[in-house]
DNA sequence: GTCTATACGGTGATAGAC
DNA sequence: GTCTATCACCGTATAGAC
């Protein structure tokens, strides 16, 4: 009987129902990851904050390490939506474009202590566990890629003595990267706009003629 | 009659024996973490990495959760001892204090793949475990002290139009913990060598009159 | 001090009712 | 699809022999 109605609905709605609950149920992942942390996320802490069984979370994602990898590959795809789209509305100007990708790490909606926590809680499991390294290994390859990107097509403006193009690169993405471990382990200590300030700096630096712009407009 | 004998054995010795059991379990405990990771850490994989069995353990930690914070603090207090070292060993000029600090946290003594899984570890859980987060606070603001007090001592040759004293401290212990990160999630991507060298041109990028030097101390 | 044995609760996953 | 009930196992911590 039921099995009638639920063929009678159109394929579409049923399919909309399951991306809802799969998403009500990682966002509840999620959850329970911030709140008692990697080690101490059971189904049970998962499926109590979704306000559903226990049962419903295993039909959906067949097994706990299959859920998590859902949930980090979730964060990532949000992540990534982020730095794409201001990538997309900056300029064409190179050094803006890196800007725009630093401006992006420090935006609130990526940096903040749900997030920060998250990305930590998988990043030290991410030895024992080869499958969460992969998954970051590949988003991080493609953001590394995009910056490493601006970073020659502005070559011409760099500081050559000190800097190569792919040196700034990584070095950007290090120092913002170190700038989340301390937000994360010291959430009062650097505020968003200070380490988005900071973090400035070192492009002013790399890029000696335009280093007064950069610096008045992070200030 | 085994209690006489533990008697008339001098106090010393009994207390050496303690503290080597301890160390033996510490060490495994570290171990068990490298390997399986912290949620798959258990009195059991700590045991048995020990080659002891599971009640010595609570015997002297007295409960899992007080065994891992002195795991970490054991671990800290090796990465002290050696950036103390290098600084004690550098000449007074500040500058080269600083690149001495740069260059302990790239010393295949504390920059390996153990102890940089260690850290990881620990700070994912973090937020979940006050105590983690309270012992690492209480080391990572001794050594950003260290940090900090050098850039001020070496203020006055520093490329004031985009440094401060402090802005630089946080930027140089940020940008090693990022290459942490880097080296953690990915460790054939970057070098110890190649991390240093980085760092180095942030270095150099700060202090100007003195960027030939240092480029050429770390190429 | 070190071991083995065990109490007790929690864990991931499955089965089957509805 | 969603729930409840249940299973076999593993986790910490304790007790008590030696």
């Amino acid at each position: 009987m039921t099995t009638l109605l639920q063929e009678r609905r159109p394929r579409r709605e049923r399919a909309d129902n399951a991306a809802r609950r799969r998403a009500q149920i990682l966002d509840a992942t999620i959850e329970s990851i911030v709140r008692h942390g990697l080690s101490a996320t059971t189904l049970a802490t998962v499926a109590e904050a979704a306000g559903l069984s226990q049962g419903v979370t295993v039909f959906y994602f067949k097994s706990k390490q299959a859920l998590l990898a859902e949930a980090l590959r979730w964060q990532y795809e949000e992540y990534r939506s982020v730095w794409r789209a201001a990538l997309n509305a900056a300029p064409a100007d190179p050094v803006a474009r890196i800007l725009a990708l630093v401006r992006a790490d420090f935006d609130p909606a990526v940096c903040n202590r749900r997030m920060l926590t998250l990305w930590h809680a998988f990043w030290g499991e991410a030895t024992a566990r080869p499958l969460f390294a992969e998954i970051s290994e590949g988003f991080d390859r493609e953001r590394a890629a995009a910056l490493h990107q601006q970073c020659e097509a502005a070559s011409d403006l760099l500081d050559a003595k000190v800097w190569t193009p792919e040196g700034l690169a990584v070095a950007l993405d290090s120092l913002t990267d170190g700038l989340w471990i301390r937000m994360h382990l010291d959430p009062d200590g650097v505020e968003n706009a200070e380490a988005m300030r900071i973090t400035c700096c070192l492009v002013a630096a790399a890029f000696p003629s335009r280093a007064a712009a950069i610096l008045t407009a992070s200030a």
